[in-house]
DNA sequence: CATCCATGTTCGCTAATAACGAACGAGCCG
DNA sequence: CGGCTCGTTCGTTATTAGCGAACATGGATG
């Protein structure tokens, strides 16, 4: 591990919406490094354009960082294979689709079809990071990850903040819920990030029967609870079809 | 300049649509150093969550490029500060809407509201490096940049490829029209990076009098004909709001 | 209008460390 | 089974990143 890269990762952590430009003194403190140190490590962040030095010389997140997102998403195999899915589960069930992964101990959706409603669609941006306590897909990427790490994660999550009446801000109980999810193969989120929104969401596979992403379906409750099997089974079909196109033969594989 | 992060930037520019992943050795090569310290950089960058190893060992950007840009677009000025602006200007001209900024020579689309129609929407992506020599988001940004700076960047322009007939691959003529987007304060495109595809364009400015962003305006070319001073001048009147946003006084700046 | 404080920036020295090359181990193809 | 390539590890050495002090700048304050 090299410390000028891992200092970069802990500056890159400082930049959040609530605190998007950064001056020199500042970072220093943050970091615990001199000021100078911090003056050659964001001016030579600045110079690669990952972050960009403002005209009252403090520095926010660069354009490059957009175009480094936008090159993932169009080379990443899971954006463009699982594209064709989503697009035909967001038409068919009219509902807004997520496609999601674990950044870091985080949900980030990395891609989205909004339903024929339209809502929902700029209620959480692709990209930015989400606790993953009150999201289903949130719910199915920490199902299965290995035991150590969904522990790790759990341990340093940063607390079970409760967003409505539904939210599940006890760890054992969340626990349980992760039980569930393994066995019966699909997550749901009651009500528990906002109100009068549920959600199903499933895991996509890869050939090696690692859970890559996962994919959810949002919706208002009332239709939720009217059709609330038939968006399971279009879901399942869609993670099943994007995990064949990924090489996973559910065949083979058993509930492990 | 810190040599690590000016090797950080070098590697990531080896990531793009047509090579989005590396091995270790590949990379040695690429950026001539040995392969240990590329296995170095590689790794340390997959740590913080910049790169990600993949199962068959080699690298691809990580999910973490995804959460910057995120950050970035709900936390910059510019993309919220113009959003109505745009929001309104493809409302009301009914066509697709593109805010441009530059990001080392390249201009690259921040925000898009497409028009009523839905073309265009996924023509270019949002942080994708493209040429500036045909779009004329791409001639307004370059007009006003300090002539030296233009000056460089045309010199180590990839190329002026041709994309249509009518691709302007002259560096002379390209040089004569810059001059006359400056006189006339906006720049067109006439299907000049795709047939049938006609631009308008006007520069975004701070209060200092810079030249932050471009507004590009895209139609097809019978609506560009026939409206052709009624979109001109919707355009113009959402740079003026914009740039006021953001401290710009019109009256008080000449020509200049 | 003068002063002061905080901040961004530069510079030389030194200790930390990143780069190298060689060696090891794993995986793939012939 | 053998040879090749690739990713990874390790110890040494030269590079360089970090520090602290000094300088420059600009905005706030009295």
């Amino acid at each position: 591990m090299l410390g000028t890269i891992r200092r970069v990762g802990q500056l890159l952590d400082l930049f959040d919406e609530h605190h998007p430009e950064w001056g020199v003194t500042e970072v220093a403190r943050a970091l615990q490094v001199s000021k100078s140190s911090a003056h050659a490590l964001l001016r030579s962040l600045a110079t690669i354009g990952l972050l960009e030095q403002l005209p009252n010389s403090r520095y926010r997140l660069g354009w490059r960082t957009l175009a480094l997102g936008s090159v993932l998403l169009t080379s990443s195999g899971i954006a463009g294979i699982a594209r064709p899915a989503i697009d035909n589960l967001a038409k068919t069930s009219g509902e807004t689709v997520n496609l999601a992964v674990l950044e870091r101990g985080h949900v980030i959706f990395i891609e989205r079809q909004p339903g024929a409603g339209g809502r929902f669609a700029s209620a959480v941006p692709i990209g930015t990071p989400l606790p993953f306590h009150c999201s289903a897909v949130g719910k199915v990427l920490l199902a299965h990850r290995p035991p150590a790490e969904a522990q790790a994660l759990l341990r340093t999550a940063a607390g079970f903040d409760r967003f409505t009446r539904n939210t599940i801000t006890d760890k054992q109980r969340f626990q349980a819920e992760l039980e569930q999810v393994r066995r019966q193969g699909y997550a749901f989120n009651l009500m528990e990030a906002f109100d009068n929104v549920c959600c199903v969401a499933a895991p996509v596979k890869n050939s090696l029967g690692l859970v890559v992403a996962a994919i959810g379906l949002s919706m208002p409750t009332h239709r939720f609870e009217r059709h609330r099997d038939y968006y399971i089974s279009a879901l399942l079909a869609a993670t099943r079809r994007v995990s064949a196109e990924l090489g996973w033969e559910a065949e083979t594989g058993g509930v492990a």
